[in-house]
DNA sequence: CTCCTTACACTACAAATTGTAGTAGGTACA
DNA sequence: TGTACCTACTACAATTTGTAGTGTAAGGAG
């Protein structure tokens, strides 16, 4: 399940996700449990408009195709649910793009960084700042 | 000129661009001057087999639509070339992703940027050390 | 001055991605 | 036995990127 894209806009699975793919995924992980078709369509209509049952169930199965989703036959009914938990996502995505970010930019990236962390929250800078002396002492 | 993905898969230009785009992109970028669409379809022809005068036309013009691209009408030819330089390009792309990975992730992206640094140049932990002291320092 | 070469514009198509939805088929239960 | 529901299959639109044909205009060759 390799993403391809980190997008410069939106935010949150936004950022890997077409927008319904993203609010779908949103509830799948929330619920933390197996849902299906039906009980995705039916939170998706309690956010906004109507949602065709097949538009979900073609978006979802997409989802299982690229091993987003896993998906369990239950006789009538279809049980969906994330390969991998929301924090594992995150971790994957932030470890990979982190790494892709050094590679590509190396010290420039580096710059970019601290003021980063200064705009968004200084506090990481401290933070950092110990994880550097502790990646340090144990060479 | 506002670049809308960042792709996992790839490395250099082919991060922000489709193949021949990013090819193109480099040749402009490495002439650093002004050229036709001619001059771009022979550099590319020393790559590889040859591509046709049109489509490299068509890549080109695009380019242009997107802001990429600046288009010269002289007489018989057209004068292409970046509107800014592959190096201010870079920076923008660095500060930005740079930004959107600390929005997005927080503290998770800070743990995954050491690491990343020691694994592909340890020099940089030294370099963002002392950044961060600089940084503390002028608050 | 006429014709040909050349460059450009316009148009189109294919594959992939994502959102959308119709139709058909099968199963369970009333 | 028929109806309601769930699923599979299929299809289409918009967007992005690569590809390329056709038509047109302009400038130089003769």
């Amino acid at each position: 399940m390799k993403m391809h894209n980190f997008k410069y806009e939106g935010s949150g699975l936004n950022r890997f996700f077409g927008p319904l793919e993203a609010k779908i995924m949103e509830i799948l992980w929330n619920e933390a449990g197996e849902l299906t078709i039906k009980d995705v369509q039916l939170k998706l209509d309690n956010d906004a408009k109507s949602n065709n049952f097949n538009t979900v169930m073609t978006v979802m199965n997409r989802l299982v195709d690229k091993g987003i989703l896993q998906k369990k036959s239950v006789a009538r009914s279809s049980l969906y649910r994330p390969v991998v938990t929301k924090e594992a996502f995150m971790e994957t995505q932030s470890k990979e793009l982190t790494l892709d970010l050094i590679e590509e930019f190396g010290s420039l990236a580096v710059t970019h960084m601290v003021d980063a962390l200064d705009k968004v929250d200084p506090g990481l800078l401290d933070q950092l700042e110990q994880k550097i002396k502790e990646m340090k002492k144990d060479r």
